[in-house]
DNA sequence: GAACTAATTCTAAAGAAATAGAACTTACGT
DNA sequence: ACGTAAGTTCTATTTCTTTAGAATTAGTTC
């Protein structure tokens, strides 16, 4: 069987699979009139992306009326989760605690948000799950 | 007058800089042995990447007694800022807010972690809140 | 001061990413 | 049924990153 080609959407790749996300299966026109909400960006240049994406294993598609409907292949949170594990190993070393830090640390939280996280910590801590708990996979 | 060029730095750049800010200045031979620690690399390489950041204004340099020293331009907690605010602006459309509810959502944090992000938090917010609020006790 | 070696600069190639033109296929509407 | 528009595939260019060889410059050492 095919390799899974475990690889990383790249800054366009991510806009492409937001989309597919919100609208779900599209055709490659839908996905051209959705990018085109913010750039304007040629038909091929969609189409090779998404094949580049099909060859990476990060969409997926099937027969459509006419040519394909594209689809992510992987959901939102377990993508999110692995540019977040990218990010963390990238920036930090891989410490989750000390990218938390950096966030409470800057100013980047406003007061509001600040108690919203707090409500967040509030509600996980109540559950008092151990690590290596099944809950909250991201892989779905 | 030159523009700044404000640009992020790439993968290997971010290792160099963090050797930098480990660190402090240092001369070509020593940042490459302190990247062999790692991976196996040529001066060269190691040359070409410290002319290229210093275009981009990541890097300054001051004549040593053999070639320059070479230093990181802006300190580890700006550069950190900014990868921060661009990864945010990647993955989560700029909403520093989702990230750090996507962080404490998954199993990213131990309860451990989530105890010391909440003080984190504590300190922070210690002015806004009343005193004797519940949120102070974490393992409530 | 001659040899050794660190460092720099120049050149360049390979790979990834973004871009899109050209050509071909095919479904849809009238 | 026939043309138009949508979709696909192939090819190709540009830019960026990583990589490093070759040639050169210049301290250090003996």
């Amino acid at each position: 069987m095919a390799r899974p080609r475990n690889s990383q959407p790249t800054d366009g790749e991510l806009e492409i699979l937001k989309h597919l996300w919100n609208a779900g299966p599209c055709a490659l026109g839908h996905i051209c009139s959705l990018l085109r909400q913010e750039r304007s960006v040629a038909t091929t240049t969609v189409a090779t992306m998404l094949t580049v994406m099909l060859a990476k294993g990060l969409v997926t598609r099937s027969r459509g009326s006419r040519g394909y409907l594209w689809s992510a292949k992987s959901g939102r949170a377990a993508t999110t989760g692995k540019l977040v594990d990218r990010f963390v190993e990238r920036a930090f070393d891989g410490s989750v605690h000390l990218l938390v830090a950096h966030l409470v640390e800057s100013k980047k939280l406003t007061t509001k948000e600040r108690r919203q996280v707090l409500e967040l910590l509030e509600k996980g801590a109540a559950a008092t799950r151990k690590p290596g708990s099944a809950l909250a996979d991201p892989q779905r």
